[in-house]
DNA sequence: CAGATTTTTTGGATCGTTCCATAAACAGAG
DNA sequence: CTCTGTTTATGGAACGATCCAAAAAATCTG
């Protein structure tokens, strides 16, 4: 019942709105939203009290069309279900926060022509910078596209093939031939890798350490005891499932993933055994959550956080004209717990 | 060396470029962007190619501007890190990548402020919709700016006391109160709750469930077995500590969510005990990671993805016209596992 | 084949900003 | 006062799309 009534088809409120009611022109506003010195105390008052009054939006689609750019920074990863991309999420946000720009994140769901969808609208809304986990079958020249934009981008966790682009990376090989060598000192020899796809470099990283492990201690490797997966929950259950299947059952394994091991742990429990007793198991990553699980679990440890950190200040880096690019390599550390059966006796 | 290389300073190439390279009007090429019927199959193909040719990417930025939408919905989460709010976002990207929108999410970590930040810049954006899971503190004129603006928006987990918004939340009383009603049941008389703020509706709808419990079966409210804080490991680590330091422990807990639980968990371990067999555990949201912690987790089940599910169709409904508000209330479960001891025998 | 009809194509005004060149307002100096 | 020099403020032309009214091309009809 009040008279100051706001229709429900409210065009949109311009500068031109807030010129007329402030009794300034168009250009004044202009200079008044970008904080300009070139416009006297006084004025720059009115301009903000009518701003404020009659609840103007600043429209960044206008602005940009002359040429600046815009302030979000995109962040496109493969598995927001993965809780270790999560943590890398907040290292990253971190840093872009404390430089003014937001981060906006999208979720790829493991998916490349998903990923195209994402990766073109967030090009039609002229980011700043990007930091990306390259899904699965993405092409150099997906990524590349980008680039060829002008858009600073680097890679996160996943490397890709061919051109050099910046990337942000554990050190996939030395954690995974720590994490084997672990094993085959606990006395293990039929050892399985389960989780990811052989066309994936990080895949190929991390099972490479394992292969390196099992050749330095003489133990031939079987491609059988490799089960590819996609790198979740479910694909540790079934690999669980199927090696313990076969005529002369591994005893222990590396996954590719903390998520995965956690699938492993289901499919252990579902056939009433328990990891670190029945058999060993270790993950990769170390997330918040795999202190806690049921045995805890030995997995190789990724500064997530610092690793997330890095990468912005990359995109920072490049955003203010230092385009060269740079491959981080971040050191890991295996952090041994229950349930690879260190913490109580075995013999082979 | 290629003679067809794209100079690093590249100007962006826009309709005309493309209307240029075809040997026809910008006209045409706008039609052909938006698939219309209009224009022949033939000079569809010639604008298709040149398109491909030269790497032209849509400014979407110009389009808005004559009052089309973005096809951008916003989301905007406290916390990333609980991997509650990530089942949560699985289930709204299902929804809104089939029907053709794609979902930008934003982390607040439980900051109004940045919240604003964050809900500016995605205003400035024109996103088609809005899904928010409100920071604490965030006032109802926060949201309703944007509401006012058009934006159609439904708010998740936790509704707002005030205006009517359309809202999806899971049955937060009816929920803490049958985890209650079974730690009473299980003969626990000293029942603390640990989590969330007195000021967070959420809060007070779970904090009042458990209190409704304890006095239908006879027990006072001791105000100082409520301990609050954020929702996360921390706060549960924390008040575990505090409360067991008491002259008079309490017995069991009911936590506000499960990540404050695995907080507990933490805590408990620290000091040599263990949920379910010195103290009886419950948590709420079981998130995928409740099933295998040590001992698995008793929680409430909250079924996260359908809920997702039903406010991404609450926002297509209203982006579709219909902006009648529903507050839709989700069913919620015990799910009876290790921590609260119901497995093993327990006497008062 | 002219005229009527239908299918395709197109120029130009417009959206809300930025930014340059220029104008107005104000001060201080002679 | 006028003149010069500084501050401040302003019109108007971009930017890259959309969309309408109207033109052009193609097709039909008797």
């Amino acid at each position: 019942m009040n008279a100051r009534e706001t229709p429900a088809t409210a065009s949109r409120i311009t500068m031109i709105d807030i010129a007329r009611h402030a009794g300034v022109s168009k250009s004044t506003v202009s200079l008044v939203l970008q904080a300009s010195p070139l416009v006297k105390a006084e004025t720059r008052d009115k301009v903000n009290a009518a701003i404020e009054a009659l609840g103007y939006v600043y429209n960044r689609g206008a602005a940009n069309l002359r040429g600046s750019r815009s302030n979000i920074v995109g962040m496109v990863i493969n598995d927001l279900a993965n809780p270790f991309f999560a943590e890398l999420a907040v290292g990253i946000e971190r840093v872009f926060h404390a430089a003014g720009y937001i981060p906006f994140i999208a979720n790829t769901i493991e998916n490349a022509k998903r990923q195209s969808e994402v990766l073109r609208s967030m090009s039609e809304h002229d980011i700043a910078g990007l930091i990306i986990c390259p899904a699965r079958g993405t092409r150099p020249a997906d990524i590349e596209a980008l680039a060829q934009l002008g858009v600073p981008t680097v890679l996160a966790m996943r490397r890709l093939a061919g051109p050099k682009f910046s990337s942000v990376t554990p050190d996939n090989l030395r954690g995974a031939r720590r994490a084997t060598e672990h094993l085959i000192a606990l006395g293990h020899r039929r050892i399985a890798f389960f989780g990811g796809y052989s066309d994936m470099i990080a895949q190929n990283d991390r099972c490479g350490g394992y292969q390196a492990a099992l050749s330095a201690a003489g133990i031939t490797f079987d491609r059988a005891l490799v089960i590819e997966g996609p790198p979740n929950r479910d694909c540790g259950l079934n690999a669980i499932g199927h090696v313990l299947d076969m005529a002369e059952p591994p005893t222990a394994a590396l996954c590719f993933n903390d998520v995965v091991a956690f699938g492993v742990l289901s499919g252990l429990e579902r056939r009433g055994l328990a990891a670190g007793r029945d058999f060993a198991l270790v993950g990769f990553d170390d997330v918040a959550e795999a202190r806690h699980t049921n045995p805890p679990l030995t997995t190789v440890h990724v500064d997530t956080g610092a690793l997330g950190e890095r990468a912005a200040h990359q995109v920072l880096r490049m955003i203010h004209g230092d385009t060269r690019p740079e491959e981080f390599v971040s050191d890991v550390d295996l952090v041994v717990r229950a349930s690879c059966g260190a913490t109580s006796r075995r013999q082979p």
